[in-house]
DNA sequence: CGTTTGGTTGATGTATGTCAATATTAGTGG
DNA sequence: CCACTAATATTGACATACATCAACCAAACG
């Protein structure tokens, strides 16, 4: 069972729309669903790409490979979340999306989900939504790469998956341990740090009780220490509770 | 006088209707044009803003502050972009934009141009689009924060800007010479170094006759040794010349 | 003509990278 | 079930890219 993306900050004259467009491309990619391992390539870099996506279940992630062999994880996506959308405008993907656990994937081709984004005013603005809470993200992450230390970094993103995790439902927003699937490499990618600093910094992390992440789970001992560790580069604007945001969760769809 | 942005790697099935879109967002704005002066803060970071922007003229900037005084510059807007679309879906902005140069800007109700985007699919493409396109830039940008050392952010921040340049038609592809107004401070809000450390860098190049960043214009004196050091951040299948996309350079529209 | 802003350079400090060694765990084939 | 291998995690010693602090110059500006 997924529940679709909540929407913080959001124009509320947009929400029921969004909503109708997020149970619109659920139905239409329904039919289209397969499970993936973890580790499973589903868009290869370098490669013109047919589908766009909505992960229902499991974790997901945006890599792009250097020609050096570095690797920079971009982008994470969570259950809900429509990922490829470009696909629709431009006829080369510059990084590849990979599963980061055992996944349910649904999809869709490009050419199907324009002509609906063409025809129904609700799947395009559910599309656009996407794009930019996807640049929304994206932004606050220049920003923490830019300015924050390795522990500022490491506490945001811990806050982030927490924060998207309760926004969406999967977990309650008082819940202080949840499953996180990557390794410590694949947080050092995303962090632009390397695996033997993630490990030094997630020790003293675990010193200090503030959180420890070990066999696939986060435990969050102290979370104020964690937000106040990360406060700086924490969008002061950005609630992901409901509460703050003014109006309710979205309803939720099952849809499995 | 402006140019449209040109599309990279667009589907082609697309361009037209990009095209329309452009011509019909600039007629909209047309009406609705003003200048400003130099780091004017034309939105300011945790307010609704009522506006979606079309640059005519002028370098722009989206630059957010954080708690301490640290200051990171997440996107640079060049003539004929459009910015601040999200003010169509979100009641509040996290970050602030400051035009960098003297700027020619025109603008739009957000109600107005979701209005448009509702009723004509061209106006939509070309937004969606924006959003799109700004989304890929920001991808290469995590990759050069989180992978790039000082050397290559600056060199790759360098190419990115000749390359936009060449590709909207504001200097010849071959042009080693282009104005370029951010101020060596700025330079480093954007790579995510100290000022002191962009000067340092920029000595390098200036004393490998490399580049020479003086007097608000960059001079390019080896454009191979240049687009070398950037060469592992350079997003391998993003060519901005059109004779590599494939197609021609997109008309031209004049609208001052 | 002082004051501010942008730029330049040197001396020194530190966060983080690199290299190396060793557990620990998970997967794989016999 | 075991032996073998390959990931993953952990920790220490050492190296370095970049930050910090401080001083100074030049140009713009009111």
């Amino acid at each position: 069972m997924t529940r679709p993306a909540s929407y913080p900050l959001l124009r509320p004259e947009h929400r029921d729309s969004l909503e109708r467009g997020d149970v619109k491309i659920s139905a239409l990619m329904r039919a289209h669903a397969f499970t993936a391992a973890a580790n499973t390539v589903v868009i290869e870099a370098g490669t013109d790409h047919q589908y766009v996506y909505r992960l229902r279940d499991g974790w997901a992630s945006r890599t792009r490979l250097l020609s050096d062999g570095r690797e920079q994880c971009i982008l994470i996506f969570l259950p809900g979340e429509l990922f490829a959308l470009k696909s629709m405008f431009v006829c080369m993907h510059s990084d590849s999306v990979r599963t980061l656990s055992r996944a349910v994937l649904e999809r869709l081709t490009y050419r199907d989900l324009h002509a609906a984004y063409s025809r129904d005013a609700d799947i395009a603005n559910r599309c656009t939504w996407q794009v930019m809470e996807e640049e929304r993200r994206l932004h606050s992450w220049v920003v923490g790469l830019g300015q924050g230390s390795a522990e500022e970094r490491l506490a945001l993103l811990l806050v982030d998956f927490h924060g998207r995790l309760a926004v969406s439902g999967h977990i309650a927003a008082d819940t202080l341990r949840f499953e996180m699937p990557l390794t410590q490499v694949q947080l050092a990618d995303q962090l632009g740090i390397t695996a033997i600093h993630v490990n030094r910094v997630l020790k003293t992390f675990r010193d200090r009780g503030v959180v420890t992440v070990r066999d696939g789970y986060v435990t969050i001992g102290n979370f104020e220490e964690l937000t106040r560790t990360a406060r700086h580069l924490l969008d002061p604007y950005e609630r992901t509770t409901p509460e703050y945001v003014g109006y309710p969760a979205p309803a939720r769809v099952e849809n499995a």
